[in-house]
DNA sequence: CATGAATGAGGTTTCATTCAT
DNA sequence: TATGAATGAAACCTCATTCAT
C-alpha cells in the first residue's frame, strides 16, 4: 500500500508538466517576486493551459511553499554533499563558500527566489525556509565550527552565534549575485575574510 | 495675494498630511511589500481620502523610490554621525555596527523595507537604493578601513571588496531584526568577529 | 437698474481671467473632446488655481455649453457680417464658403470644437448647436437661395432642403481642415462645385 | 487532445460573446462616445462579467480600434458591392449616395461611431478610420469619376479634389441621421444636387 | 489530466467639485 | 474673488481561480 502510494506520489511529482511548471514558475517568481509573479505567464512559459497549473498544485501560495522546499532542500543537499567530501575544517569552510556561491550561480533564479523570501514582507515564507534551512545550521555547527573549536583549528568562540553570523554572511554574500549568477566579490578573499574572522590558525596555503 | 502666515499654515498643513501619508505607507510597505503594499490602506491609516495620496506623490511606485530615498539617506546620515564622532577606528568599526542596528531597531519598519527592496525582485528599487548607499559605502572605505589600513591597525586588504563585505555583512545581519527591530546577536561578538577578519591589532580591550 | 445689471455682467463675461480661462478651455476642449477635458490642466493653462474657475462656470457641463454659445453666435455673426458685404448672390455663395474656411483658419481649435460637438455622442451639445445655428440657416436661405432663385440667378429648388445640403457640405469640409486650420482642398472648386449644384447661371469669371 | 467538434462547439461559443460584446460597445459607444463608454455597462449589457471583455480586447482603446476597422471595413465592402452592380457612372453616383444612406439607415450606431470619431478630438481614431476609408476613396476615383470623365459623361474636373469633395459630402450628409438611422434629406434632390455639381449630362431621368 | 473562457473582487489612478482660508 | 488641498465616486484593468468540456 504505502509503496504504491509513494509511486503514485513520486510519479506526479516527477512529472513532466510538473517541471516545466516549477521551471517556468522559478523564472517568473525570481523575476517578478511573489505578489507580482503572473499564473498565466508561469503557465504560458510552461506551455499548458491556464488551468493546468491547479492539477499539481493547490494554489499559488501553497505553489512558492513547495518551490522554496524543493529549492532549499537541493541547496542544502549540494552544501552538505560539497563539505563532507572534505575533512579539514578549514577546507571545509571554504568548501561551504564554494558551494553556496556555486549553486547560487548554476541556480542564479533559484538563487534570487530564496534571498529575496529570506527577506521579503511574507513572514510565512520566512518561518518555511528558516525550517528548511535548519540542516545547513545544523551542518555548519556540528560539522565544520565545533569540532573545528574542539581541535584548536578555530579560536573558541560561542558556536550558536557563530553559525548564525557565518549563514548571515555567506547568504548575504550569495545576494550579491546578479541575475547571470556573477558575484563581483573575490571568493578567495571572502573565505580569507571568514577565516580570520574565526581565528583560523592556518588560511589556505595555497 | 493671501497674506503670508496664511500660507505657512498651509504649508504645515500639508506637511503633516505628507508625514501621516509617509508613516502609514512605511508601515504598510514594510508588512505587506511593494507589490502587496494597498493604496486605499495607506491612506485609511493615514486619515485622509483615497486621492489625497496623489496630491503627494503620482504613483505608487514614485512613492517608494521617495520612501527609499528618505530613509536611506536618513540611515546614511545616522551612520556617518555616528561614526565621525569617534576617533579611533577600530572603535569606528563598532560604532557603525552599533549605527547599523541602532537605526534599526529605533525605526523597524523602514529597516525591513530596506533590507526587502535591496533583495527584491524589482531591478529599479535595487539600483535606486545602491546609489542612495553610495555615501555610506565611501565612508567605510575612506574614513574607516583605508586610514585604518595606513596606520597599521588593519590588515592591508583590497579596500574595495572588504568594504563590499562588511557592508554586506552589516545588512545581511541587519536583516535577522524581527519586527519589533530585535536581532538574536550579540552586537559584541559581531564587532569582534569583523574586527578579527579585518586583522585588527587590538579588538575592543573590554 | 437694468443698466446696472447689465454692465455687472458684461464686467463678469469681460473679465480678463475669464477670458484666459475661455482661452485655454476652448484649446483643451479642442484637443481632448468633451470628456477628455480636463478641469486642472484647463485652470493651469489659464495661470489660475483649480477652484477659480466655479467663479465663472457652475459646472464643466455649463462651461463647455457657454463656450459653444460664444464660438457658435460669433461664428455666425462673422459669416453674416462677410456675406453682406456682397449683393450678387453668387458671390455671396463664395463669400459664405470664404467665410466659413476663413474662421476655421483663423480659430482652428473652435473649428474643431465646433465640428466635434456636432458629431459627437452628446445629444445636449447638438440641440444646442442646431439652435445656435439658426440665423445662419436663415442667412443661406432667406439672404441668398431665395432671392437667387427668384432672380433666375440659381436653378429654382427646394429652398429648406437646398439649405440643409449646403451647411452640410459647408461643415462637412469645415471639418477637412487640420489642428493648423488647413484644409486639403482648394476653395475655388469648392465653390465652382456649389454654384454648379446650384445651376447657377455663371460661376465667377475670374 | 479533446475532439475537434469540442473545439469548433467551444470557438463558435467564443465568437458568440464576442459578438455580444461587440454589439454592446457598438451601441455604448454611439450613445456616450468613446470616453464617455463605460466598460461595466458594455459587458453587462453583453451579459458577461466585466473582465470577460479583456479575453476579447487588450483594452478599451484597442476595442474601438478594431470595431472601427470592422465597420468601416463592412461599409466600404457594403458600397463597393452595390457600386458594382451598376454600369451606368450617373446611376453609381446614386447608388453611391444610397448606399451611404442605407448602410446607416440599417446600422444607425455603428453610423453614429464613424462619423463621431472622423470628427472626434481623437487624432488616433481619425487617422485610423482614414486609412480604412481608403478603398472608398479610390472606388468612387477610379471606378466613377475618372471613367465618367473620360466618356465625357461628367465634366471634366480635378479627380482628387472631386473625390474628397463628394466623400465629405456624402459622410457629411450621412452624419444628419438621427438615432434612427433617418435623415431629413430627399435622397434624390441630394443625388441631382451632386450630379449637377459633377456636370452630368444626363440627370436621372425620372 | 488538459483546456482556456469566464468570473468578479480588488487594485491603482483620475478628476470634477467643494470649502476653509 | 482666488486659492489648492481634500474629497471619494467611478473608471479601467488585472488576475487567481473555477469548471464545463
Amino acid at each position: 500500500m504505502a509503496p504504491r502510494y509513494k509511486n503514485e506520489n513520486r510519479k506526479q511529482m516527477m512529472s513532466e508538466t510538473r517541471e516545466r511548471l516549477v521551471k517556468a514558475a522559478v523564472e517568473e517568481f525570481a523575476r517578478e517576486g511573489y505578489e507580482g509573479a503572473n499564473i498565466s505567464r508561469i503557465t504560458q512559459a510552461a506551455g499548458v493551459a491556464t488551468g493546468t497549473i491547479y492539477n499539481y498544485f493547490p494554489s499559488k501560495n501553497e505553489m512558492i511553499l513547495a518551490i522554496l522546499s524543493e529549492i532549499g532542500t537541493a541547496h542544502c543537499a549540494f552544501i552538505a554533499e560539497q563539505i563532507r567530501q572534505e575533512n579539514d575544517f578549514v577546507v571545509r569552510v571554504e568548501r561551504l563558500l564554494e558551494a553556496v556561491f556555486g549553486f547560487v550561480r548554476e541556480n542564479p533564479h533559484q538563487g534570487r527566489i530564496l534571498f529575496a523570501m529570506l527577506q521579503g514582507a511574507n513572514v510565512t515564507f520566512k518561518e518555511h525556509l528558516n525550517q528548511i534551512y535548519q540542516p545547513m545550521f545544523q551542518l555548519i555547527s556540528d560539522e565544520i565550527l565545533i569540532p573545528g573549536m574542539e581541535q584548536g583549528i578555530f579560536q573558541s568562540l560561542d558556536p550558536v552565534s557563530t553559525t548564525v553570523m557565518i549563514m548571515t554572511f555567506y547568504l548575504g554574500i550569495g545576494s550579491t549575485v546578479d541575475e547571470n549568477g556573477e558575484t563581483p566579490l573575490d571568493l578567495k578573499e571572502v573565505a580569507a575574510f571568514v577565516l580570520r574572522a574565526l581565528g583560523a590558525k592556518l588560511a589556505t596555503s595555497e
